[in-house]
DNA sequence: TAATTTTTATTTGTCTGACATTTAAAAGTC
DNA sequence: GACTTTTAAATGTCAGACAAATAAAAATTA
């Protein structure tokens, strides 16, 4: 844990990255407690405030974990897909809405990594994961859902999909780029959409992945894309020519 | 942005929190400023260190940047790609080295996400990017090339890979997953890797883009999955009897 | 008047020192 | 030996101060 690697200026960013840096070269492994705020003030030279704020944000990219009272301190935290999934999920939803991507760009990347891991759902789905999915589109096609509900089960449906897969790296990837692209999704077709559509491309999914039949389920899911896109642009058309 | 939702502890999470909702739900827009640190004191009725601890955790997810002196402050930060990227690759870095993640479901999701965008890559891949590939190969077959310089040669070409879908999402997405896993691919694959292989295998790839032949770029990706795949296992199988 | 320099006020960055709160371990008590 | 009390260590919070940067206002000068 070297002390002084950056330019002269906020020094908590630089503790912050002398940490950082001592965790992902495994120099501080899971677990191990970091020195007190005391002791950590001493070695950097600095003030115990500028410690704390180093620490608070390494606590905010999940890095450490604090603990209080005796025998307490920062620890190492190890990072769990729950934690790098939520973090990802903040920052893409913001990228997103940030940067004025367009909602074929969006759509684009969300289908194409969705069809990525179709094929090995199609392969090692369980029936659990099936029933998920049948159970969400039951959900779906009853009559007085609200738009959210509905939106939030389509998420839980893609998501099974997706969990499918049986490897977690994917869920993880895929999980953060569906749900963080879901608002702009919703966004554009949350008047416009035919629920009656959407629901028979899910049956249509869920029966190819019941069949585990590979190319059924990328042809609905192309299917799917395209019906998405081309909602979009009717409601981009409408907006154009309001009358 | 109301004062607090959360449970009673941790005050700077509480702050951060309220703000980060603020910037999330779109009540503080991009580029404007936050109250001074002294008025967010008032406003939540805490100290100054502890308003400054929770800038700093914002501070830390790139959703605000500060500036000294007159008229300046903490200002809510337009995420850019590289903000997002550079911290997605920290997490996911972390997240496979602390988690006991199996090669073999790194390199699959690797691929799978890989192989996702290569249909769009030989539709749209540039000539620029194509030079880009090509430049890494020449690179890749100097003779006196380290072993670290091989392997970033091998992600720069990956990255051109992903690129040529022209998809920014995608972009983000495939190089945050590429490079995170980078460090788990060399560890294993370092010694046993044969160069002529993947060159030739880089080569092929390449080729197929030029002719702009999804199938045979699809089909390349897979060869090189297998390959790496092929290798880590005799790696672990001579672990296992090092006689 | 116009350009330049100086002053001033505001804001973040940092420090010192203190007290509150939590918690595990040590000491004491029955 | 089991339980209670005390103690010490650590983080959480606060108050007040000064340093440094910076933009705007004021003063100065050509």
């Amino acid at each position: 844990m070297k002390n002084e690697p950056q330019k002269p200026s906020d020094l908590s960013a630089q503790i912050a990255q002398a940490i950082r840096d001592a965790i992902i070269s495994g120099e501080l492994i899971v677990d191990e407690r970091l020195p007190s705020e005391a002791e950590l003030s001493d070695q950097f030279q600095v003030s115990r405030p500028t410690v704390r704020e180093a620490l608070k944000r390494l606590a905010a990219q999940s890095l450490i974990r604090t603990q209080r009272g005796a025998s307490g301190g920062a620890f190492v935290n190890r990072i769990s897909f729950e934690d790098a999934y939520s973090q990802q999920v903040t920052t893409s939803t913001l990228l997103l809405s940030m940067n004025a991507i367009s909602f074929d760009t969006a759509c684009e990347a969300r289908f194409a990594l969705e069809r990525a891991c179709a094929p090995l759902s199609a392969q090692r789905r369980t029936a659990d994961q099936l029933a998920t999915m049948r159970a969400e589109i039951f959900r779906q096609s009853q009559p007085g859902l609200t738009d959210e509900a509905f939106c939030s089960s389509d998420v839980a449906f893609h998501r099974a999909l997706v969990d499918g897969a049986g490897n977690p790296v994917l869920s993880y990837q895929l999980a953060g780029a569906v749900e963080a692209m879901q608002p702009l999704m919703n966004m554009i077709t949350f008047t416009a959409r035919s629920r009656e559509e959407i629901i028979g491309l899910h049956n249509r999914i869920a029966n190819a992945l019941e069949a585990r039949e590979e190319a059924k389920v990328d042809a609905a899911l192309v299917e799917l894309e395209n019906y998405t896109r081309r909602l979009a642009q009717d409601v981009a058309q409408q907006h154009r020519k309001p009358a």
